[in-house]
RNA sequence: GCUGAUGUAGCUCAGCUGGUAGAGCAACUGAUUCGUAAUCAGUAGGUCACCGGUUCAAUCCCGGUCAUCAGCUCCA
């Protein structure tokens, strides 16, 4: 089935969602209820939430209307036909809806028994086509995504073309969310939250801060051969550095801003930026020195909205790879395309495959969101597309992303959820080099102004391992595994030489724990195989006799017995090659 | 921040629409020394998220706060 009529179905869908619930609660007003890509919603307007029964009673009812087989009919109308309509009947989302269609626009609406919504189409002939479906949620929706706006009660749904289908999406979505990071993160141990401590503000634990301390000494050690130079830099600054970058204006909300006695306000840095601009200030620089690649593995910090926050992928202080490349006009190009080589190594070696590219634009008519500089951004995105499709990049483009100083290029990928989140970001900044007055002196003597490039790298390590715990569902890689071995002894009569091996291999730098409990063989390797150790090493008489380990690999595949040297020397090389 | 759901032992969950809580796993103690996903027995563990209200009596009803989850908004 191609995807067009999987859209239309849901489409249908939804207005026999909307038929329902108009038969059952008369006095709600329709807003709009499109197709997305897992399904369909339809947003309505009624004084009180729509509860599970409510969701229970509305699909009973749209089973009913899929049973009467309604032929569903499209009609076209004229403007002022439709106006009357819809005004008469109080539906005053679509009056508002058809009064911006454009003047040439024919109107359409589609008619299902006693039914009629205004709609563009195509939808399906008869209602019984709408096969198989399931509502899915009600929650809380902006009316045209404004929060200035009334909150209108959205119902989800999905739909499919058979019932088989349909099954399939259902438990396809619950085995996604077994690998929910927030759940596997907490049951392998890797972080924890405390009430105390606040929302946003996760503690990782020793098995998380490993992960994350394993991932930053990667990435600075990969940074420093490509050449960029490590700074460090404070997490505070007087509000005045913010007011230079322009954060003040455009960003202050989400800032952590307070007064100290002396009555000196400070706040706690949202970007790295501004620092690494004024170590670049404190010498004259000459063009033969470009490009200078500034890198630090940042804190940052932002207030978000207590709604927004979410696991370890949005939160109130998080760790961000972040670079700032000062360079020529001319090099832009060059560098862009040395940090899309580098963004992709990283994503290769993490083994992160389901990502995309996103070319963020501004929107001209949001003038208080973007540095208002029409040339620049024209000149800066042309840019940037120019790099894209000479690199043959396949990306989607998307108004009103960008930052406020300049267009983006977002790697994005979905959570368990099918959220969308931005891992990493590469950004061409022609703003801030003019409000710090960034200069380098030119080939004939002359002071002139750089561009800058942003990105970062692997993104916020927070972020970053939890979409690795929700790709891996918890069983890393063993390069990056915070427990890569675990020795199990069968009897305590092999304690001594377990120990000897676990020293050795500790001493060769792997992450190796002993497990010299009483415990029957079985039960060791049941707990290690929860914890997820990519290799259990079962050490009994015989292993211990013939210097050997027995070897279960990713806890299932079991190796057998085999040589202990021949096994670490395997080991090593997995670990040294990032094998993933 | 907004809409809604949820919050019972470290974890996973019971607790019959008000009469001051129960299981399994984990922990601890003892026994068991065992060959590839759970050895047996015992002990201990709770201001039922927190604060207030209604009631003779609240884990249960009501209000507020905090936190978690989903959605909206937002976003690295």
């Amino acid at each position: 089935m191609g995807n067009n009529e999987l859209e239309v179905i849901r489409h249908s869908a939804s207005h026999v969602l909307a038929q329902a619930v108009k038969r059952l609660y008369p006095e709600v007003k329709l807003a709009i209820g499109p197709s997305t890509e897992e399904g369909f919603y339809y947003d309505i307007d009624r004084e009180t939430s729509f509860t599970e029964e409510d969701l229970v009673k509305i699909e009973a009812e749209m089973k009913k209307v899929v049973k009467e087989n309604l032929p569903i009919k499209r009609k076209e109308l004229s403007r002022a036909e439709a106006l009357k309509y819809f005004g008469d009947k109080g539906e005053i989302y679509k009056v508002e809806l058809i009064g911006e269609l454009p003047e040439n626009e024919i109107i359409s609406v589609y008619e299902q028994g006693e039914f009629t919504d205004l709609c563009r189409g195509p939808h399906v002939r008869y209602t019984k086509e709408v096969k198989a479906f399931k509502l899915l949620s009600a929650t809380g929706a902006y009316w045209r995504g404004s929060e200035k706006n009334k909150m209108l009660q959205r119902i989800y749904g999905t739909a499919f073309a058979n019932k088989e289908e349909l099954e399939a999406h259902l438990k396809q979505m619950e085995e996604a969310r077994q690998r929910d990071h927030s759940k596997l993160g907490k049951e392998l141990g890797l972080y924890c939250t405390n009430p105390a401590i606040g929302k946003g503000l996760p503690l990782f634990t020793p098995k998380g801060a490993t992960l994350k301390r394993v991932l930053i000494r990667w990435i600075e050690d990969e940074e420093i051969k490509r050449g960029y130079q490590y700074t460090s830099t404070p997490v505070l600054a007087k509000t005045d550095l913010y007011k230079i970058s322009g954060h003040l204006d455009h960003y202050r909300d989400k800032m952590f801003v307070f007064n100290t006695d002396e009555k000196e306000e400070v706040a706690l840095r949202p970007m790295t930026c501004p620092y690494q601009f004024m170590i670049y200030k404190a010498d004259k620089h000459s063009y033969k020195e470009l490009p200078i690649r500034y890198a630090e593995t940042s804190l940052l910090f932002r207030k978000e909205l207590s709604g927004e926050l979410h696991g370890l992928i949005r939160i109130w202080q998080f760790t961000l790879a972040d670079a700032h490349i000062i360079c020529m006009p001319s090099q832009v190009a060059e560098e862009f395309e040395k940090v899309l080589d580098l963004v992709q190594y990283v994503m290769k070696t993490l083994g992160l495959k389901d990502y995309w590219y996103r070319f963020s634009k501004w929107d001209p008519n949001k003038k208080d969101k973007y540095v208002d500089n029409p040339k620049a951004w024209e000149d800066s995105q042309a840019l940037m597309k120019k790099i894209l499709d000479k690199n043959k990049l396949t990306y989607t483009e998307a108004e009103d992303e960008a930052a406020f100083y300049g267009p983006k290029l977002d790697f994005q990928m979905k959570n368990v959820w099918g959220k969308e989140e931005t891992m990493f970001t590469i950004q061409i900044d022609f703003a801030l080099p003019e409000r710090f007055d960034l200069t380098y002196t030119d080939n004939e003597g002359k002071d002139v102004r750089p561009m800058v490039v942003h990105r970062a790298s692997i993104g916020c390590y927070e972020r970053t391992i939890a979409f690795l715990i929700e790709h891996y569902a918890g069983a890393f890689p063993t390069w990056m595994s915070p427990v890569q071995a675990k020795i199990l002894t069968i009897t305590n009569n092999q304690d001594e030489y377990a120990k000897k091996i676990h020293a050795d291999l500790l001493a060769a730098d792997v992450r190796c724990e002993l497990d010299l409990r009483n415990e029957k063989i079985g039960g060791k390797i049941r707990d290690a195989r929860l914890e997820k150790v990519p290799y259990i090493l079962i050490i009994g008489e015989q292993e211990a006799s013939g210097n050997k380990v027995a070897v279960r690999r990713k806890g299932a595949e079991d190796l057998g017995p085999m040589d202990y040297a021949k096994f670490k020397e395997m080991l090593l090389a997995e670990i040294k090659e990032k094998r993933i």
